[in-house]
DNA sequence: CATAATCGTAACCGTATGGTTACAAAAGCC
DNA sequence: GGCTTTTGTAACCATACGGTTACGATTATG
């Protein structure tokens, strides 16, 4: 029988689903990092990051620089936009949310009026 | 050897890995939906669909109501607000791309000085 | 040239994931 | 009480995932 077989990491939304790729981004987000100094910072081995940092270059999310024999990572966060676009929608709801307790607040407050206000 | 074993489903970062749980919540965004609704519109079977709502509804994004046999399906976003916050400092650096064109131009010859173009 | 340093990859291992089919529970209907 | 509808779950399967150790490629350095 044969199984559908796509990778379940692709693209941003599998990048992201790991929270050691996450970790990741958010060191590149500050400044680059050779991978040895990204490595250094995680309590698992070396490979485990490199095939993290794979995963996170295949989607799109780092951009590479290689001096002598170092590779010298930085954030790539355009792919990361079309996390932020579907999210976008589920933002509203909870502004709208806001708005509710807004609401809700001021039929406290004409309810039973503590100070002035 | 005992190794780790926690889910990688968990939270709203595993929820929202797959494709399929990312549909499912754009279904009940928009209307209450019954779980047989909601399995229809997929081409899978109706028990993989009860498994991803299993899975959004540990990760708290599902409300559920029960009406005789049915079971009727709303969104909870609160819990996508992880996710939005995790991705804020990211947002920032698309919009100072689309705001400070010329900034970003100097950052990336800064990082990797002038190949020839 | 030999050696060390840095980094990616291959091979392997145990668990999680996403799918299937089969079955059980609960409520409406004759 | 039986029967159907709706739903969730259990058991199982093939593959992906995340980790490890071993190894190879590349480059600077003595």
């Amino acid at each position: 029988m044969v199984t559908k077989a796509r990778p379940r990491t692709e693209g941003a939304f599998g990048a992201i689903a790991d929270p050691t790729r996450r970790a990741i981004l958010d060191l590149v987000r500050h400044r680059e990092m050779s991978a040895g100094d990204i490595a250094r910072r995680f309590p698992v081995s070396r490979p485990a990051i490199a095939k993290h940092m794979r995963v996170l270059r295949q989607a799109g999310l780092l951009r590479e620089r290689r001096e002598a024999t170092s590779r010298y990572y930085t954030l790539d966060p355009s792919a990361l936009q079309a996390v932020d676009q579907w999210l976008a929608p589920y933002r509203l709801f909870w502004a709208a949310r806001l708005v509710d307790l807004k609401r809700v607040v001021e039929e406290e407050a004409k309810a039973k009026p503590k100070k002035g206000e």
